[in-house]
DNA sequence: ATTGACAGATTGTAAGGCAATCTGCTTGAC
DNA sequence: GTCAAGCAGATTGCCTTACAATCTGTCAAT
């Protein structure tokens, strides 16, 4: 079997290392959900010109990781605790079907890596790293995602997860959380390496539901200060 | 109970009517797959200027309408059938959920829309009329969308849609597959009327997979001349 | 306290320009 | 005749400048 390698090279253009500076910044919340970004201080802190900014801001509108409304300019978009509950419940179908998938058809190199990813993640449990335990546990569930024959469900996993990846890190900090997590991380590996298609669904299912509860929490300890966030709300 | 009733003007900008009729544009089928968009041309044609096209652009390519390549520009995307065959693979479980949720809500204004617009579609049916036959059974799953009380599964399925869309003319053209597609859309009426979710469920997914069917079947029609499809594909 | 008007800030859109890249055609060598 | 090299035109990527439309906040007037 001859190796299948992409060999096509990809010129990176000022639009795309924008749009992936700003992605980053966004998602690690650098900037205040409701707060707006000013085109004019982006570009000079980005270094580019206006419309290069302004193309950038388009993608990242339609992936909805900011809003545009006219006149107004782009802002971060303030995620009540339904938009996030609603993104939850489709990704419990979608890694369900994909953990399902996966379990059918994996390979073993794959399975493997799977596996060392997993070990990875534990190990990251027992530092106190929360950075390494999100990269770690994004990573099994690509995996798992790339490997489930469906790029259309990794592509709308991809966008569903950034949306509610900040939620992430503060779920994970939750008491007791991480033990759970790896467990419920464990029993989908399991499940994918016995092949068994609907154990590994329930299990993904379930993990993604326990992920939604610990959210939940999280997201009320954050909004639990209304005063603040009513301020900021009125001066926008 | 007072009338709930959004009052916002939304400011029509430019960009967002460039979309609007590019997206359009593209849905109809007046761009072949493969074919290449020159920004200038656009721009005459559309009469607006190389920045607010360009930022349509990006948009477009967010919603994975168009493909940008760096240097060669706007294109395009030609859909294999593996890629189509994806896409209704997930719709058929957003669907699936969402039929399945909207029979466990749905009050009975919304249901008595969902009738008439079933009627409706009957009727194009009948007539042979098949972009009303489409556009009648588009609304009909827009209503179920709408009414699953899930934000995102509406989002995602709406994008999934307009990518499939172009197949949906040719595949309901197939002799039987209208009468058999209204068949299935009453099945699904009847169990979201009868507040049966999981019975809904599964009449959406059979819809979908039929669908899946005759959409392969029409898509091996088109294919079938490789001739014309490889002189295309060097062409560009 | 509410209204009105004004100034400053910001966005929406256009136009022009130039370097980098791609494409197709021609030329030249074998 | 075939194939590689090179050249010219077309096209894109990106920047700068510009200006009208819109928004926001302030301050005076009622």
């Amino acid at each position: 079997m001859t190796i299948k390698l992409d060999l096509r090279i990809v010129p990176r253009t000022v639009q795309q290392e924008v749009v992936e500076k700003l992605r980053f910044a966004i998602l690690s919340g650098v900037f205040q959900p409701g707060s707006r970004l000013v085109e004019s201080q982006l570009c000079s802190s980005l270094g580019v010109s206006r419309p290069s900014l302004r193309e950038a801001l388009r993608s990242l509108q339609a992936e909805r990781l900011i809003e545009i409304v006219p006149n107004r300019g782009p802002q971060i978009p303030v995620l009540s605790w339904r938009d996030a509950e609603e993104i939850y419940e489709v990704r419990e179908l979608l890694e369900g079907e994909a953990a399902a998938r996966c379990a059918a058809t994996i390979k073993a190199p794959d399975l493997e890596e799977l596996s060392d990813q997993l070990e990875r993640f534990r190990r990251a449990c027992r530092s106190n790293d929360p950075v390494e335990r999100i990269n770690t546990a994004t990573e099994f569930y690509a995996i798992i995602l790339r490997n489930c024959g469906n790029k259309i469900i990794e592509q709308v996993e991809g966008g569903l997860l950034a949306r509610v990846n900040f939620l992430r890190a503060r779920s994970m900090s939750l008491p007791n959380r991480v033990k759970d997590s790896y467990e419920e991380m464990n029993a989908i590996y399991v499940a994918i390496k016995n092949h068994d298609p609907e154990k590994a669904r329930k299990a993904a299912r379930r993990h993604i539901a326990n992920a939604r509860n610990s959210a939940k929490l999280a997201f009320e300890k954050i909004d639990q200060p209304p005063e603040t966030a009513k301020k900021q709300a009125k001066r926008r």
